[in-house]
DNA sequence: CGCGGGATTGAGCCGAATCAATGCAGGTGG
DNA sequence: CCACCTGCATTGATTCGGCTCAATCCCGCG
């Protein structure tokens, strides 16, 4: 087992995570402490509040990252999709729990390892940087939704959320035409603990959003947009 | 005007801003580009969507970050205290309002200035990572808050981190002896702002808590809380 | 075919929003 | 100095969106 040093130049996701700060030579020294791993849709990454020595990047499937109060009320409080990292570097616990949400690839690294090697290399700790700043901002994003938005126009702005970040399905090009079909990486339960509602809400106005010709379930998992201008409008994202 | 060498030595937040990570030397090359700027409550300092050229660091006050919908539905995604640092590094625009909740004192950069210092000097992008990965635990905590918490819980959080954040009042000891007296540094608009609800929702809550004896207002922005745990059992701070 | 887990649908309720009035303090000008 | 205004905060009455509780439905599977 251990590392197989070819294998970084035919990771899927190479050049967009962090590790795209590194040149073929550095590349080789991190994958010295990498390990690859595999989850189940289900499985339990990390624990909240518990000590963690993994980080890693995503290499395949959607990890939900949750927070809950002592009563059992859960927030979904980001996903974490392919390229992105996964773990909270300079703190040894982990802030919320981490589960797959799908099956689920990771490249992982001993957090003391990849700590020393972030010091090392200033270029990948620039990277981290970037990437920490947009989940930052998809967050304030998010806040506002929790906040601010209607139920309808909480699940019409997951469904646009994912449309945008999950793989589509179909042969289908990036041009206007034809409807968006893509998979929901989330069950009811999920997107209701994401969206801050109760999974008949979620239902209700998926169901809605459907009799309103806005999108067109082809399964409870596999949804068609004809038109995603459509369901912009009615999300409400935000102004300016 | 300009730049007075040595400002930085007297500086309030010298050591806990961003620039505790750099020597006597090296921030007197920062302070060459740093101008201070002072703003009344309520001012505008970033406006959302528009090219801003200003980094700063929060000398005095507190800065609420804002976003909002087009049909004036608003939330604050964030409030900034001393000594943290305010602005969008690596993107030529701001993802929201900035307006000072109070009188505010920054001390500002310009942003390619910054960012080049940021680059010849990775102790201070370092330092900037844990900022904004602090910041990023912050707001996920919120939405924990703003998606599962009822109106009661949402305030006395709030009540509960203001304590924590902003100066106490009058003499005090950290011990535990003697109440908790605080100034509230935001309106009931900006609360319900903060916390995705309504002025009114927030008035009754603050009404339901001094007539439980949670805390005591001695004017519409001063109170008193005479147990910091009984107001944290009210907020249900979240499970391990 | 019957079972089980997720999803949908329905009925009723409740918490927070809305709409509306009143209270209160600080500031201004007569 | 007081009358008045203006902006913020409080309080009350009513409405309504989303939650709760409960019954089906649907689909994959043994």
């Amino acid at each position: 087992m251990a590392s197989e040093p070819a294998r970084c130049s035919m990771c899927a996701i190479r050049d967009k995570a962090v590790c795209g700060a590194l040149d073929p030579n550095e590349i080789k020294g991190l994958n010295q402490i990498a390990r690859w791993r595999t989850y189940k849709a289900g499985d339990v990454i990390l624990v909240d509040g518990a000590k963690s020595d993994m980080l890693a990047n995503v290499v395949q499937g959607v990890v939900k990252l949750t927070k809950s109060l002592d009563d059992g009320r859960q927030q979904i409080v980001g996903l974490v999709f392919p390229p992105d990292f996964l773990g909270r570097v300079y703190r040894p616990d982990s802030q919320y729990f981490a589960e797959a949400a799908t099956d689920v690839e990771l490249c992982t690294f001993p957090k003391e390892g990849f700590e020393r090697f972030l010091h090392d290399h200033p270029n990948l700790e620039h990277r981290l940087l970037e990437h920490t700043l947009s989940e930052l901002d998809a967050c304030r994003e998010w806040a506002l939704l929790l906040g601010r938005k209607s139920a309808e126009e909480k699940v019409a702005s997951f469904l646009l959320m994912i449309a945008k970040r999950a793989p589509r399905l179909g042969c289908q090009h990036s041009g206007e035409a034809g409807p968006t079909k893509f998979a929901l990486p989330l069950s009811r339960a999920d997107m209701a603990d994401f969206l801050g509602l109760t999974i008949e809400t979620v239902s209700r106005q998926i169901t809605k959003l459907k009799s309103k010709g806005v999108i067109d379930l082809v399964s409870t998992r596999d949804l068609s947009v004809p038109s995603l201008s459509k369901l912009e409008t009615v999300a409400h994202q935000e102004a300016a």
